[in-house]
Order: structure tokens, then C-alpha cells, then sequence
DNA sequence: TATGAATGAGACTTCATTCAT
DNA sequence: CATGAATGAAGTCTCATTCAT
């Protein structure tokens, strides 16, 4: 990756996180990384193509961070793990634009991209089984389910939302 | 409101719903709507008058469907209510588009829309406070950023995503 | 047809036979019409469109030509009408570039187009039968050959090439 | 000329041919060529420059095939041997592309090329001359002309198109 | 010699919006 | 009220060409 193919990368990043993908034109792109916007197309051949090197850059990321959590054997461990790599991960302002777009890019594109947390999933039911919990699968689904909906306060509401305090609370409940 | 302007709401609903505010042009919705593209602009002045227009009618529709919740007074009730609510809602294929439309416009708009859910809000916090929960006002939050991430889930997911399990278990969890 | 489609097809048909399809841009094409260059798009879609909107109409005007050919029964008056109709034709200075084209694209889309000229071809090749030519489908394809390059010649050599001398020739070599 | 060049030179011929001047890229020739794309511009400096270059040498092959007849002094020997080349040289697969081009580039460029066949032609018309023909110089003008229609049909018509038969009426008419 | 990143102009096309009818 | 022709700006993408390496 050269150096002007990562500044698009990052002006790219950070106009659809913020501005959304539709709504981001390459113009603006190119403008914003300080490039031709030619340059784009030579390297992505499609605004598309450009999204998905994005996107898939982020599987790379989230496999990453969920590799740790996946091998852990304590289950108690690994729901916590669990909440507290979203929310250490949020709080990151460098890192924000990015996790923003994971969310946003959902609804433009209208792909859930439940594969991608395939493998959490499986590892937080089989935790949750092990604790003796009824519905391990339903539990875990609905444990993602809060923090995806706690994501999108965080990163739509304006007004000092306090995760902290949130996750707090969720630890508790799981007796964490 | 005419007859054509309700075709004119309804095209760009379902089309807004569908594949977003951005990606949907004033010449689809007309040509959804049977309708001559002008005539949007005499009745909305803008694209974003017409979406304007939509999500007004949303609210409308919003208050109406809780303000039978907020002024119930028994607080396990009121939650039942709201978790009940906003599984019926979703279940209602008709109106599918529209509540999906109220899920896919935050993002597009970056408008969170606090102000809409705040009596409900309001009204949980009070529940949880009168059955002794330590946190309440955090309390009601987390139950309703658990609902928007099942409808999120429940709207993108397009295997079956059988939503009725995870409202049962929420109801476990606060002895409903 | 609204007076600036009109434009705009008079415009198209000179540009492409003048510079070629490919070398024609819609912008040249607008400008030269006095139109905005969206309006070439609203009528025709495409590019390509419009230049299949200027070949249709060439297929409708050469019919038409041909009509009148194909029905006469004297079989000398088939051939010296053939010859002349085309003689005729290319000397029309305002029926130039619409001619023109029709060779012109034969080559840019390689597409010969065949069927243009079957009916003259079929009425050709029995006249010559009744002639008693030995080969009349041979001898009619070779007569619309010489033809055409005599257009070909007519159209792209600039210094003075005087084709009647080519076609009074051509009439005695078939005792016309 | 190096290695690289004739690769770039034989693409590009092939190209010209096949989809036209204008519409083959500098990118798709370089890609065909298995080459840079700049490497074509340290060549020729430019695409038409690459264009000319191709033209010169069809220029001198067909001085080359001309030179034989030119020499001729038997004027029957000279008409036959001018069929009788124009046919061979359309059989041979491996030069179709080249002389495809020379076809199809006149019409591109809106030049006839006169000069390539005024030395053919000359030496037409003294063999009809010798051979008692009323106007020598049209007769030779209208069997050049027939001949370019053939090629014409032959190199557009994808159905099968069977040159032959047309070379032995022509060669007939002329009683060779 | 050869590469391939980089550019700026311009290609085709879409879009929101206006306006005469 | 309603149409649909018309527009100008902007959008995505392609292209010939240049230049540092």
C-alpha cells in the first residue's frame, strides 16, 4: 500500500463513517486525501471496490480482536472479555470513525454480516452453557444484541451518553 | 392530503425504507408512485421536505402507540407494555417499512431522536425505580438500546431471525 | 418528436458521420444542438440509444427507397432503377452526412447489417435471372458491392471524384 | 525494433483493428502487449504517433505486393494478377488484422489513402488502355472500387461470405 | 530500457429542481 | 392540480500522458 493509497484509505474512512457511503462522493474523497481522483479508480476500480477494501480490512481488525476472547476457557472470562473489548474499543477516539462505519455500513448495505461475529457468538453460548444458563444461544444473541444497540446511542447521540455506566450495569446482571 | 400525495408518502417510504434516503431519487418515487416527478416538488419543495414530511407522520405515530404505556401506572406494566409494543410493531409485515425507516434514518441523518423516546423513557425509569432497581434512569436505557439492537438484528438479518425468543427471555429477565 | 429532440438527432447524425460514433461526445452533441446535455439522455437513455434511435431511422428511410424498387416487374428497369436510386441519393448535399453514417457504422460496429438490403438483393438477383445471367445471385451481390465502394470512395476521397462517370459506365456494362 | 516494441505494435494492430482507433485505450494495448502502459509513450510519444507508425508499415507491405504487378507488361497479366492478389491476401488468417485496418482506419480518419493505390491504378488503366477499353482510367477506378466492396461485405459480414465466387465472375467479365 | 504511480481533462450519466403548458 | 420537457451541477469513471524511480 503506498502512502497516497493509505490517505485515500483514511479520507475514504472517515467521509463514509461520518458522512455515509452514498453520500460521499469520490470527488470529496480524493479532495480530502490531497489526491487526483483518478488515483482512486487506479487503485480500487470502483467506488465499491473501495468500500469493500475497507470493509474488509475491518474483518481483518475484528478477527483480530476477537482471536483472544475465542480461546479463552473461563466462561466467566470470556463474557466479561467480551465487554469489555466493546467498550474499551469505543472509547479509542482515533479508532472511532472506524467502528462507526461497521455500524453504519449495515444499514446502507443492508448486510447484518453475521459471520463476522460467528465466532464470538458460538464462544459466548458455549460460556453461557457452562454457567447453567436456560438458553445459551438466545442469551448470547441477545447480549450482542444490547451492546449493538448501545453502539448506535453512542455513536448517534450527540448529548454526553455515558457508556461507562451501561456496561457497568451489564456486568452486574451477569454477575461479572 | 390528496390521493396522490399519499401515493407520493408511500412510494418514498417504502423506497426510503428500502434503499435509503440518498439512494433513492425523486424520479423513483415518482415513477413508484405513478406520478409525474413535478408534482413532488409542488406538494414538498425538497427531496428533504418529503422525508421531513414522513418522519413527522412517524412521531405522530410514535407518541400515539406510547402514550398508552405512559400513563399506565402498575411499573411491571409499563414495561411489559413497552417490551410488548415493540414486538407487535415489528411483527406487523404493512408496516414493516416504516418502522425500518425509522431504524435506517438515524443513521443516514446522524439524528439519534432522543426527544422521541423520552416520555417513554421517562416513564421506564419511573417503573424501575418504584420495583426497587438500583440505577433506574441507566436501567431503562439499557432495556431500550436492547430493543434497538434486536429490531437492527431483526430488520438486516435476513435469515430467520426468530425475534420471539429473545422477547420472551427479556421478559424472564425482569420477572414479567 | 419535440423540436430540441429534433435538434438533437440533426446534431448526433452530423457529428457521428462527420468524426465517428466513438469520437462524438455528448457534450459536442449538446452544444452543437443549443441543448443541456442531460436532455440527450432523458430522450434516449444512452448514447448508444440515440445512435440506435438515427440508425432506425435510416432503416425506415431506406425501406422506403427500396419500396419502389423491388415492386417493379421489368427486369432491366430493376437494375437501372438500383443504380440510379443510389446515384441520386448521394448527390442530395443535405442527405449527405445521413448517408454517410450508414457506412461510416457499419465499421465502427461491425455490423453489416444484412437484412438492410435483402429485398433489394432478392429483387436483383431474380431480375438478373430473367436476364438469363449465368450466376444471378452472384452478379447482384458483385453489382451492390461496386456500390458500395464507389460510396466508399464518393465519401472519403476529397479531391473531385466524379461518380457519374462511374455509374454511366456501370449502366453500359449492363446494356442499360 | 526491440522485442517489446513489436509486442506493443502487434497488440495495438490487433486492437485497431478489431475494436477501432478510438475506441482501444493506451491501458488495453500496454495490458495486451503484456507491457507498461508508458513504455508505449517512450516509443512513440504519443497514441496517433503509434497509429502512424502502424499505417507507414501497412504502407510499405503493400508497395511491396503492388511492386510485381507494376512490372507486368502483359495487360491481361496485370488485371489477373491484381484480383488475383486482393484474394490471396484476404485468405490468409494471420494478415486479416492488418488488413482489416486498412479498411477500417480510413473511415476513422476520413482518408482515402489515394497515394497507396495510385501507382495499381495507373498501371490499370495502361493495361485497359492497351486492352482497347473506351475509358480506361474510370474502368480501372470502378474494378479497385468493386474490389473494396468486396472486402467491405468480407470483413463485416459474420455469416459466411464466400469471396471466390465473386473473384471468378469478376475475373469472367473481364476474360481472363 | 522499463515500470507503474500519478494526474487533469473530459467522458457518460444521474439528479434535484424549475417552468411552460 | 398535474404534467413532462428542460436544465445545470454534480457524480462516477476513463483516458492519454507524465514522471520519479
Amino acid at each position: 500500500m503506498t502512502e497516497k493509497q493509505e490517505k485515500i484509505v483514511n479520507a475514504a474512512l472517515e467521509l463514509f463513517a461520518r458522512e455515509g457511503y452514498k453520500a460521499t462522493s469520490t470527488s470529496k474523497i480524493a479532495k480530502e486525501a490531497g489526491v487526483s481522483e483518478g488515483l482512486i479508480f487506479r487503485h480500487y476500480e470502483n467506488k465499491e471496490g473501495l468500500l469493500e477494501a475497507i470493509i474488509q480490512q475491518g474483518e481483518d481488525r475484528i478477527k483480530l480482536l476477537f482471536a483472544d476472547i475465542v480461546l479463552e476457557t473461563d466462561p466467566k472470562e470470556v463474557i466479561r472479555k467480551t465487554i469489555d473489548t466493546f467498550s474499551k474499543v469505543n472509547k479509542k477516539p482515533e479508532e472511532a470513525d472506524f467502528w462507526k462505519l461497521q455500524y453504519k455500513i449495515k444499514w446502507e448495505t443492508e448486510v447484518y454480516g453475521e459471520h463476522k461475529v460467528e465466532p464470538l457468538l458460538k464462544a459466548l453460548a458455549k460460556a453461557f452453557e457452562e454457567l447453567g444458563y436456560a438458553q445459551p444461544l438466545i442469551e448470547a444473541q441477545l447480549l450482542l444484541s444490547t451492546m449493538d444497540g448501545l453502539a448506535t446511542r453512542f455513536y448517534l447521540q450527540k448529548t454526553g451518553f455515558d457508556i461507562e455506566q451501561h456496561i457497568e450495569l451489564l456486568k452486574k446482571k451477569y454477575e461479572l
